[in-house]
RNA sequence: GGCGCUAUCGUCUAACGGUUAGGACAGAGCCCUCUCAAGGCUUAAAUACGGGUUCGAUUCCCGUUAGCGCUACCA
C-alpha cells in the first residue's frame, strides 16, 4: 500500500501550485489504496506563521480531498536530532564553527562553486566533541565524499533516471546552529520514519533529491519512489510568486471567485498531466481512475492569466462546464450564498426556481449577481428606455408590444405553453415579428436585452411584478 | 559562474521512428434561435535552430539557443 505525503511550509496562503501538488498525491493514493499524509513542514520558527497555516487548512477543506494521517514537523525535532546523532555517529557528517553568513548574496557564486568551508571538514573529532560540549555554536554539514568522486543516482517516476556527481553536491547543512533540522534533514527523517513510500513533489525539488539520496544512503535505508512535478508558470515564463502575482496564484482567489472544488481540480490536474485520451472534462472519480505518473509532463506549465482576468480562460470554460452538468439541487445550494453575499435577499425555494434558468449562462458561480439580479429585486435599477425599442421598430411599436402584452399577462395563467402562444398571437394581430414583440417585454422585465428565455423568465418572476414592470416601461417611454 | 531539467499551434496538450502532426481553450465565420447563452459545422494557428543515426525523424544522439530550477544555518 502505498504511503504518500504533501508537506507544505506554513510561510504563505496555499498557492495553486501547492494544490495541484497535494491533488496529485491524493489522486495517487486513492487510485493505489494507499494513505495520503497531511505533513506541516515547519521547522523555519521564523518564518512561520498561523495565517499561513490557517490558509493551508482553508483551501484544503474547500478542495474537501481529506487526508488519513497529519503530523507536524515542530512536534518531530526529536526525531531530526537523532537521525542527525546517527549521521554523525558514522562518521557522514561533521560540525562546522564557521560562523553564518548573515546575507547569501555574500557567498561568492561567481568564483568557484562553494562546496564546503574551509577547515572545517579536517577538523579532528576530539576536537569537534570539546568546542561543541563548551558550547560553541556550529552547523552540522554532511560530508559528501571528496576523495573519490562518484554518481548519486536515483529513478524519477516522471524524469527518467538521474545522476549528478558528488563533486557537483555541496557539503549541505544537517542541523542548523540553533540545533533545528533543516529541510533537507528534517524532511528526509519524516519520510522514512513515516514509511512514506512515494515522494510526489515540485520539480523545484528534483536537484535536491540527490542530497536527499545521500541522506537516505547514510541511514542505511531504500530511498522512497519520486515522482516530480513540472512547474506551474506565470505567463511571462516566471515562477509563479505570491509576491509578484498576488492573489492570482491563491487557491481562496478560485474559491471566491466562484469556481467549484472539482472543476478547480479538474482544472490544475491538465496542468502538467494528461488522460492522453482527449479528455478535457473530468468528474473527480475519473480522475481517480485515470491518473498514472506515465501521463505526467516534464516541461512546466503556464497558467495563463492576465492583468483583466486572474482566471485561464481554460480554467473558467472546464467550471462552466461542471456547471452546466451538476444536478440543479446542488446548484443551487452552491449559488445560493454567492447571491445572498451579493446582498440579494433570497431563499433557497427560490433560487432553486431561477437556477435552471441561469445554469448554461453561467461560468462562475460568482456571476449569478450580475445574471440573475433582475430576480432578486423589487425594483429594477434604471435602464435607458431606449433598450425597449425592437430590431426594426420604433417607439410606437414598443408601446403598442407593451400594452398588448400587458393585456394579455393580466389574464393568461403564468405558464409556458400560454404565454408562448398567447404572446405569439399578440404579436399576429399587432403585425409584428415574436421578437419584436418579445424584446419591449423583455427589457422591460430584466432591464436589459440579454436574459434568458422570455417565458420561463415570466413564470419564475410571476404576474405581479411582471406586470408592474411593464406598467413602469410603458410610463418611461410615454 | 557551476550543476540539473525542459523545448509541438497564443495557452493546455496528443502523437512512445512511418499521421494530411490530432484534441481542447481562446480567436474568426456560418447554422440554430424570442435576446443572451448552450449546441452544431467551418476556419486560421505549432514540431526553437544546426548537425548526425536511419530507407524514413516531432520522436533517438550531439551541439547551439532559450526558459526554468538548485547552488542558504528557506522550504
Amino acid at each position: 500500500m502505498p504511503r504518500v505525503r504533501f508537506a507544505p511550509s506554513p510561510t504563505g496562503y496555499l498557492h495553486i501550485g501547492s494544490a495541484r501538488t497535494f491533488i496529485f498525491n491524493w489522486l495517487y493514493a486513492r487510485r493505489n489504496s494507499g494513505t495520503m499524509i497531511l505533513r506541516i513542514d515547519d521547522t523555519d520558527v521564523e518564518r512561520n506563521t498561523q495565517a499561513s497555516l490557517d490558509s493551508i487548512f482553508e483551501g484544503l477543506n474547500w478542495l474537501d480531498l481529506g487526508w488519513d494521517e497529519f503530523y507536524r514537523q515542530s512536534e518531530r525535532v526529536d526525531l531530526a536530532r537523532a537521525t542527525a546523532q546517527t549521521i554523525l555517529d558514522k562518521g557522514l557528517a561533521y560540525r562546522d564553527f564557521t560562523p553564518a553568513v548573515t546575507d547569501a548574496e555574500d557567498k561568492p557564486r561567481d568564483a568557484a562553486t562553494w562546496l564546503f568551508n574551509p577547515g572545517a571538514r579536517e577538523l579532528s573529532l576530539e576536537e569537534s566533541d570539546r568546542r561543541a560540549a563548551a558550547g560553541e555554536p556550529f552547523v552540522l554539514r554532511y560530508r559528501v565524499p571528496r576523495d573519490t568522486v562518484r554518481g548519486v543516482r536515483f529513478n524519477d517516476a516522471v524524469y527518467g533516471p538521474q545522476s549528478k556527481s558528488t563533486a557537483d553536491i555541496e557539503d549541505f547543512a544537517l542541523l542548523r546552529s540553533n540545533r533545528m533540522p533543516t529541510y533537507h534533514l528534517a524532511s528526509c527523517a519524516d519520510d522514512s520514519d513515516l514509511r512514506i513510500s512515494h515522494i510526489i513533489r515540485g520539480q523545484d525539488h528534483l536537484t535536491n533529491t540527490f542530497k536527499h539520496v545521500l541522506i537516505f544512503e547514510a541511514l542505511g535505508v531504500e530511498p522512497p519512489q519520486f515522482a516530480h512535478l513540472p512547474l506551474l508558470i506565470a505567463p511571462d515564463g516566471s515562477k509563479l510568486s505570491k509576491r509578484k502575482h498576488g492573489p492570482v496564484v491563491s487557491v481562496t482567489t478560485y474559491r471566491d471567485g466562484g469556481f467549484l472544488p472539482p472543476a478547480f481540480m479538474n482544472f490544475v490536474c491538465l496542468l502538467g498531466w494528461s488522460p492522453k485520451n482527449d479528455r478535457e472534462e473530468m468528474s473527480r472519480q475519473e480522475l481517480v481512475d485515470a491518473f498514472s505518473f506515465e501521463g505526467i509532463n516534464r516541461s512546466n506549465a503556464v497558467i495563463n492569466f492576465s492583468d483583466d482576468d486572474p482566471f485561464d480562460p481554460k480554467a473558467v470554460w472546464l467550471n462552466a462546464e461542471h456547471i452546466r452538468h451538476l444536478p440543479l439541487d446542488e446548484l443551487s445550494n452552491q449559488l445560493l450564498p454567492f447571491a445572498q453575499s451579493a446582498g440579494f435577499d433570497v431563499d433557497w425555494g427560490y433560487m432553486r426556481r431561477v437556477t435552471p434558468l441561469i445554469q448554461e449562462r453561467i461560468r462562475l458561480l460568482t456571476e449569478v449577481a450580475t445574471v440573475a439580479d433582475f430576480f432578486f429585486v423589487e425594483h429594477l435599477a434604471p435602464y435607458d428606455p431606449a433598450e425597449l425599442i425592437p430590431q426594426k421598430g420604433d417607439r410606437e411599436m414598443a408601446l403598442a408590444a407593451l400594452k398588448k402584452s400587458r393585456a394579455i399577462l393580466s389574464e393568461i395563467p403564468f405558464e409556458h405553453q400560454a404565454l408562448d402562444s398567447a404572446l405569439r398571437a399578440g404579436a399576429a394581430e399587432l403585425k409584428v415579428k415574436p421578437g419584436q414583440m418579445f424584446q419591449p417585454v423583455r427589457v422591460a422585465v430584466c432591464g436589459r436585452k440579454n436574459a434568458p428565455p422570455l417565458f420561463e423568465t415570466l413564470e419564475v418572476l410571476g404576474r405581479n411584478k411582471t406586470l408592474e414592470r411593464i406598467d413602469q416601461a410603458v410610463g418611461m417611454l410615454q
